[in-house]
DNA sequence: CCAGAAAACCTCAATGGATGCAAAATTTAA
DNA sequence: TTAAATTTTGCATCCATTGAGGTTTTCTGG
């Protein structure tokens, strides 16, 4: 038994083991959680089952997740981003309410396609979050950074054609008007499609009033 | 020592000595919390410590509220049957928007007055709210409950005219836009008639594209 | 291959919010 | 005055979250 053990030489994007274990650490608490809340709810399980599941100690846990909310979340980060993205790839020509609708276009596609991890775990996630009232706020917490986020970038983008309370109202009606919507009348419908033209209409009542921003 | 322990009459709305002493503790409880939370802090306060001031244990707080940062939100209730009153009670010729505007009104007016109950506490809860996460998550549940519940009430108020997923998507667009626009705005301004006005605005933003609504 | 240094992990203990339960105190009604 | 109804209280307990200190693993430069 010899040489195998090279010293591994790290070029520019290549991970070490250490990053590669710590990406394989947080998956596997977030499919430990996520099953658990599926077999036995959410609130019935306890951290030390999940980090058990998971192989690591409870303390663990906190180090990649802020609390047992956060687990369920754990790709908010990059679906922001994904919405900053395109803003920030905005044509010159493009309108502010066009530039919208295609956030939103952007979002829900991002929902079905679900690049990002592996699962029909949206399905899961959405049940969940309609049911416990801590994930729950969560949610509307984490949703509601993200708008202020999105608010602000918007506004970068058009400085001269948006004041920042433009922009906040502009977001905030968009997403408010989708979000309620959608919620209110998630008790008839259940297809995708049917949610997702929900939305549209929502959205669609909410932007004509914003067309009159330009 | 004699006859001073006459049996009480109760006529008709009259409250009991019982009703009577649950109203003081639960208002000594309200005033404890906020004067806590003032001084020290909402995470840096305990429950032990709020029971200790109110002169009741710590198991009788969660008779009373069912989470500690529900105390700060004591009339939020008060406030959402305010909204559903001034709802109820439109005139027939109103349109839908002047009514949403009524509304919005209504509920600026109340933050105004604070006729429910004393102090000048909405400042300070404004000041809890914005600093302390758990609260905002709070806040951020309790309005969009608020807002499930208003487009229910404004789509039976309009059945012909609206449709649920319309009512709802008013509704999230008008306090979406007011909720963000106020909130990003919040750093810059302070005065309240600045925060009013910039709530109008927003308000003006998403009443433009309900119009449409009729 | 080896010796730090750094990063992740682990164990242990403590805090504090929240809940269930049964006994004790208080208020109401008869 | 007494019994029923309602509140309050004193535990006991659960569990999320955090801090401290020690151990293991990975990385980096000889």
């Amino acid at each position: 038994m010899g040489e195998n053990h090279k010293r591994v030489q790290y070029s520019s994007g290549m991970v070490g083991l250490r990053e590669r274990k710590k990406q394989r650490t947080r998956q596997a608490l977030i499919e430990a959680a996520l099953r658990l809340f599926e077999e036995k709810g959410f609130e019935e399980t306890t951290l030390a089952e999940i980090a058990a599941r998971a192989e690591v100690s409870t303390r663990t846990f906190f180090s990649y997740f802020v609390s047992k909310e956060d687990v369920v979340f754990y790709d908010s980060q990059s679906r922001l981003d994904l919405a900053v993205a395109a803003l920030a790839a905005r044509k010159p020509d493009e309108s502010v309410t066009d530039l919208l609708l295609r956030i939103i276009d952007v979002s829900f596609d991002h929902v079905l396609v679900a690049q990002d991890l592996t699962f029909e775990d949206a399905a899961l996630r959405a049940r969940l979050v309609l049911t416990e009232p801590a994930l729950q706020a969560r949610a509307l917490h984490l949703l509601f950074d993200s708008q202020l986020k999105l608010a602000r970038a918007l506004h970068e983008a058009f400085p001269e054609r948006l004041t920042l309370v433009e922009s906040a109202a502009a977001v905030g009606a968009l997403i408010g008007a989708v979000k309620v919507a959608v919620i209110a009348n998630l008790e008839q419908d259940h297809s995708l499609e049917e949610i997702i033209d929900t939305a549209r209409r929502a959205a669609d009542v909410a932007l004509a009033g914003l067309r009159s921003l330009g």
